[in-house]
DNA sequence: AATAGTCTCAACCGCAGTATC
DNA sequence: GGATACTGCGGTTGAGACTAT
């Protein structure tokens, strides 16, 4: 396929970063694809006609082939991606045009790992809204629904199934916020230097527990209790912004101050700590499911993300 | 080194909502 | 108002990479 170049004055940034494009494949010589699955392309593509529909590739995209859409995007804009996918030259439907670019070619799409800021905020935007990618994406700048729906996938799902716990649970939710939202805390006071001088209580009291909750099954409450008093006697004004008081059954986290957090300074963060959510305020009322092992799992998990 | 199992993530699919004719 | 086209969303798939045996 003999595509023009891109413009001399336009390099996109993808294009230099991109992953060698696996061998693309047309689709009357795909192995891979069922009858069903073309018919299915012929269904959608109904405005094609035959000839068209024989040539409409699937599959991994070419440099080629992005190079064309950045192009073509570049000189008359996004939108419209069907007449786009026909006027292009691009031998894809408009919607696998339209996916390649919102998902990877777009200038503002981020690549690479999740921060701590990032995961952090998707825990607590899911615990929210469920499994609304695109609504969750919308506070993420430069992260797409796609990706942070694989994030979920590979990621949290996978914690669930290691701790055979239904991801869509109560219960899994309340491990989320037990275990993984302090620790996502931690993580991300230590990834932002502005909070680099403040020492959060949690913080302070996971490094206590967590040998002991590793070493000690069983002893979870007591030990909970004492990191409680600890926290309770030293009377400490946390200085991340929000209190921490464990008592025997119940695990409090207030946010109502949590608005002066590093990471509640971020737009979205205060949304959340305005809504009328109360994400981090919760009551852990069956804590002897913790105890049977679930909080070692947990806290040997980190190597997991 | 070979093989099997697992993980990641780009891409696809079906569907629903909206726009246009 | 109905038909058709377009767009966007959430669920799913599968190729390639990675890891364990």
């Amino acid at each position: 396929m003999h595509i023009k170049p891109p413009l001399s004055s336009f390099i996109h940034p993808i294009i230099l970063n991109t992953k060698e494009p696996s061998k693309a494949y047309f689709l009357p010589f795909c192995p891979l694809l069922s009858l069903a699955s073309m018919r299915a392309t012929k269904k959608m593509a109904s405005s094609c006609n035959e000839q068209e529909l024989d040539e409409l590739r699937r599959g991994p995209w070419t440099l080629d082939e992005d190079n064309l859409l950045i192009h073509y995007i570049t000189c008359h804009g996004e939108g419209r991606w069907n007449s786009l996918a026909k006027s292009s030259g691009l031998k894809r439907t408009g919607k696998s045009c339209r996916l390649r670019w919102l998902n990877y070619l777009k200038p503002d799409v981020k690549h690479g790992n999740l921060t701590p800021h990032e995961q952090l905020l998707i825990l607590e935007l899911h615990s929210k809204w469920g499994n609304r990618w695109s609504k969750i994406a919308q506070h993420l700048p430069g992260r797409t629904d796609n990706e942070i729906k694989n994030y979920w996938r590979t990621k949290v799902q996978k914690q669930a199934r290691h701790l055979k716990i239904d991801s869509n649970s109560k219960r899994f939710v309340e491990a989320l916020r037990q275990f993984w939202l302090p620790r996502m805390f931690e993580k991300v006071d230590h990834s932002s230097p502005s909070s680099s001088t403040c020492t959060s209580t949690m913080e302070v009291d996971q490094k206590n527990q967590s040998p002991q909750l590793q070493d000690h099954k069983g002893n979870m409450v007591d030990n909970m209790n004492s990191s409680s008093s600890n926290s309770e006697s030293s009377g400490l004004n946390l200085p991340y912004g929000y209190e921490s008081s464990l008592h025997s059954h119940s695990y409090y986290v207030d946010c109502n101050n949590f608005d002066k957090i590093g990471v509640s300074q971020q737009p979205e963060m205060q949304e959340l700590v305005s809504s009328d959510m109360s994400i981090l305020d919760f009551q852990l009322t069956d804590a002897e499911w913790i105890s049977n092992g679930l909080a070692d799992t947990f806290w040997n998990m980190d190597q997991l993300w």
